[in-house]
DNA sequence: AAATAAATGAGAATAATTCTTATTTTTCTA
DNA sequence: TAGAAAAATAAGAATTATTCTCATTTATTT
């Protein structure tokens, strides 16, 4: 199946773009990213594939940070800190949220949960440093 | 200076009106909660006013669901519960983020941290209700 | 190789939110 | 208390992130 499928290309490097980088991009920054490699990508393609995998659950999207939409190709359960001044959205993957939350929160709504996402807001160190010598 | 105020009847309108609601209302949602006492408010008063509240602290943004920005008038930390199907926001007061958390993540971040949101997402009791009988 | 199906590019369409400006309301001041 | 200054609002235009449409290209199947 995967080897002699050329048909998901460009659906495939944003995937894998999305993958390999830190910086939990928005549509347009993953298209600036793609851009090198795939000069004649679109942007709907992006945002296309983008709803699509999150659709799957192969990604996450971490909500919008200044009304734009942002993702993470990392599933796996992890904090961020998203910083308010330069909207930078840093990974805290040593922070866990007790797994036993899970079904306290089924029991307190009656229904069926998924995933859990825990966020912290604030000034992260670059830009503390921008303030103090401003 | 509050009592001979008149000034701001339509901001404080807003206010209460978000703080005495527990729907975590959209914009458009809180105007249409004011419009029986205020015919004539503005949708673009409401945005404003939100705005403004947002910036002083005294209201909390839950980001947006399906698009749409959704408010808290409770700014007291507590954990909310979306249903992922008819977009509800549930309060689920009684479960804490434990508070030494804030400081193992500025230990993390070196920058300053500010507020903490943890949400769940799932279906509500009512849509999986609704699931089973369809 | 032809036919069918899926993916894409380009730009138009949509819709939530913000902005502008004229007007109204409130507050301040003399 | 009247007039001036400041703040808040209404209405609708403008903005912009995202989605949609449809013609074209690319891949898959028969």
């Amino acid at each position: 199946m995967e080897a002699k499928c050329k048909q998901f290309r460009k659906r495939n490097a944003i995937l894998s773009c999305l993958r390999s980088t830190d910086v939990h991009p928005s549509a347009e920054t993953l298209h600036e990213l793609l851009q090198p490699e795939y000069p004649d990508i679109s942007l709907a393609t992006v945002y296309r594939n983008l709803s699509l995998f999150k659709q799957q659950g192969i990604i996450q999207s971490l909500g919008t940070v200044g009304g734009i939409e942002r993702f993470d190709g990392n599933t796996q359960p992890h904090v961020h800190f998203v910083c308010t001044q330069c909207h930078a959205i840093l990974d805290l993957p040593q922070i866990a949220v007790p797994a036993q939350l899970r079904s306290t929160v089924e029991d307190a709504t009656g229904g069926t949960v998924g995933e859990c996402q825990l966020s912290f807001t604030g000034t992260c160190q670059s830009c503390c440093r921008k303030e103090k010598t401003a």
